[in-house]
RNA sequence: GGCGCCAUCGCCAAGUGGUAAGGCAGAGGUCUGCAAAACCUCCAUCUCCGGUUCAAAUCCGGAUGGCGCCUCCA
């Protein structure tokens, strides 16, 4: 397997420190206000990755922390004039909706910095003691000058970010650089008790305690967004690095951005978008695939005319899907005629999803055996003798690849017809009532009224499909 | 100022040395009362200029145009 490493800039082959088992960590959200979709790209893809590795048949350990105490929960939490404690609480269940709504996987780890303060303290002070950190008023910074090979994760060199350092002058700090450890806490803070006095800790502390208590000192895979790379993860490194002398990750892995409208997204621009405002009128496994139709590292544009574009392909796959499931009515055989044809469409997505987890290329797949299928199913029962043991097979087939996708996993009627927002307002009842008029007119040969009827559920969002076996609606997306 | 990334059909998006996957949209056709879905056919020489090579979208140099990081950020 190639992954391309963060580390080395280039695509590497893979190969796990155990055999067959790998470890890896992303980083997680702070838990201060809801996720937008910039979080949701991120969290699909290393869902993505932590499906396609089990899939692969690693036994995989997958951990993903929560930021519950930081700057930003304290001020949010003064501001609001809430407990922060009540607060994490609040938006890691927040989060937990929006996580299920996309369909990600639980990690094997969720861990809580607040629930790793030991650990915090005790890596801290193995630093002190090894003189990579130092101690000022009850404030912990790290000596950035021992770690010599501090900016080799994001390319840069301790003289240039001194030269160019934006970063505001303390004078109780070594260098500027010298990020901090543990902070002291000020009056009615949040605080614990340290070797260095009442204190919390600082920003990157709790990734290298939490992932050296459940990977260790050297593990597989390191992840997150590209905008951690400098300095959280360049300091994670010197953290763990520096104080246990042994190679924090083997591989780093970092996903693009998301963009609005061609423009970076941001609180400032007023651009900003919650994965629940966006969920009101797009269906989650739709904003799912149009994760998943990028490679993880590009940047992707979101914008209402590239969710379509996402939605019209999703509904096509669902589209073959249900064909399938109807053709096999039920049928579920453990071999069929189809079945070196549906090995040679596994080969081709394992092929891909090897190189660097290419998910894009894994859904041109999905979109060639959509294609064949259609064609297939097209000719009729002259094309195998086993129609119904073959479609069960293909579908059987496209679930097994849609699910290392998180996708196909809903009833295909189900999706077609629940539509993008929940709001439809017709519902179910009412949709069948039309088309039962229309349905009568049209035995009466009707067709003014028939197409009337029809005109008045397009606009609402409403398909029809005749065919022999009735009237089949959907819902657009 | 420092470091780095990207530029492929109207839109989205693969491809990393051998002569351009796929989806959406569009055109024509089959099916249909008409549609929808599906199928068939058609629809790009890869921002520009040099270079390396028998051969380049793919490698090198330059230009232009986007973008990111250097401060909290997925």
């Amino acid at each position: 397997m190639q992954i391309y490493n963060s580390l080395n800039r280039r695509k590497e082959e893979f190969t796990p420190i155990l055999p067959g088992k790998i470890g890896i960590y992303a980083c997680g959200v702070t838990v201060y206000d809801l996720c937008h979709i910039g979080h949701a790209r991120s969290l699909v893809v290393f869902d993505v990755i932590y499906r396609y590795l089990k899939y692969r048949g690693y036994e995989v350990t997958f951990v993903r922390n929560f930021t519950d105490i930081d700057d930003k929960i304290i001020n949010r939490s003064n501001e609001r004039g809430v407990n922060w404690k009540a607060l994490a609480e609040q938006y890691i269940d927040e989060f937990y909706v929006d996580m299920d709504k996309l369909g990600l996987l639980r990690p094997s780890f969720e861990p809580r910095a607040t629930d790793h303060i030991a650990e915090i303290i005790d890596l801290v002070r193995r630093l002190e003691e090894k003189g990579m950190a130092y101690a000022v008023d009850g404030d912990v910074y790290y000596r950035l000058q021992r770690f010599k090979s501090y900016g080799k994760l994001s390319g840069k060199n301790i003289d240039d970010l001194l030269s160019g350092a934006r970063v505001e002058i303390d004078d109780r700090k070594e260098s500027p650089l010298d990020f901090a450890l543990w902070k002291k806490s000020k009056a009615g803070e949040p605080s614990w008790e340290s070797p260095w006095g009442a204190g919390r800790p600082g920003w990157h502390i709790e990734c290298s305690a939490m992932s050296q208590k459940f990977l260790g000192d050297t593990f597989d895979i390191h992840g997150g967004g590209k905008d951690l790379i400098f300095p959280h993860h360049e300091n994670e490194i010197a953290q763990s690095e520096g104080a246990s002398g042994k190679p924090l990750a083997n591989f780093w892995i970092h996903n693009g951005f998301v963009n609005i409208d061609q423009e970076k997204m941001s609180k400032s621009l007023g651009n900003f978008l919650t994965i629940r405002e966006l969920l009101e009128d797009c269906h989650p496994e739709v904003l799912r695939f149009f994760v998943v139709s990028s490679h993880y590292r590009s940047p992707i544009d979101f914008s209402a005319e590239n969710v379509a574009v996402a939605a019209a392909g999703l509904e096509r796959l669902y589209q073959s899907l249900g064909r399938l499931l109807q053709t096999a009515a039920g049928c579920e055989a453990s071999t069929s005629s189809m079945d070196d044809k549906i090995e040679s469409w596994r080969q081709e997505f394992i092929r891909v999803m090897d190189d660097d987890f290419n998910s894009a290329a894994a859904c041109a797949v999905l979109f060639d055996v959509s294609k064949e299928v259609n064609r297939w199913l097209d000719t009729g029962t002259a094309a195998a003798p086993d129609m119904p043991e073959a479609a069960g097979r293909i579908a059987q087939f496209m679930r097994e690849v849609g699910a290392t996708l998180g996708l196909l996993q809903e009833e295909p009627q189900s999706f077609l017809q629940r539509g993008g927002s929940d709001d439809d307002e017709l519902d179910t009842a009412a949709i069948e009532i039309l088309i039962g008029e229309r349905n009568a007119a049209r035995q009466e040969r009707n067709w003014a009224e028939a197409d009337r009827i029809r005109d008045l559920l397009d606009e609402k969002g409403i398909t029809l499909k005749d065919s022999a076996d009735g009237t089949q609606w959907q819902r657009k997306h």
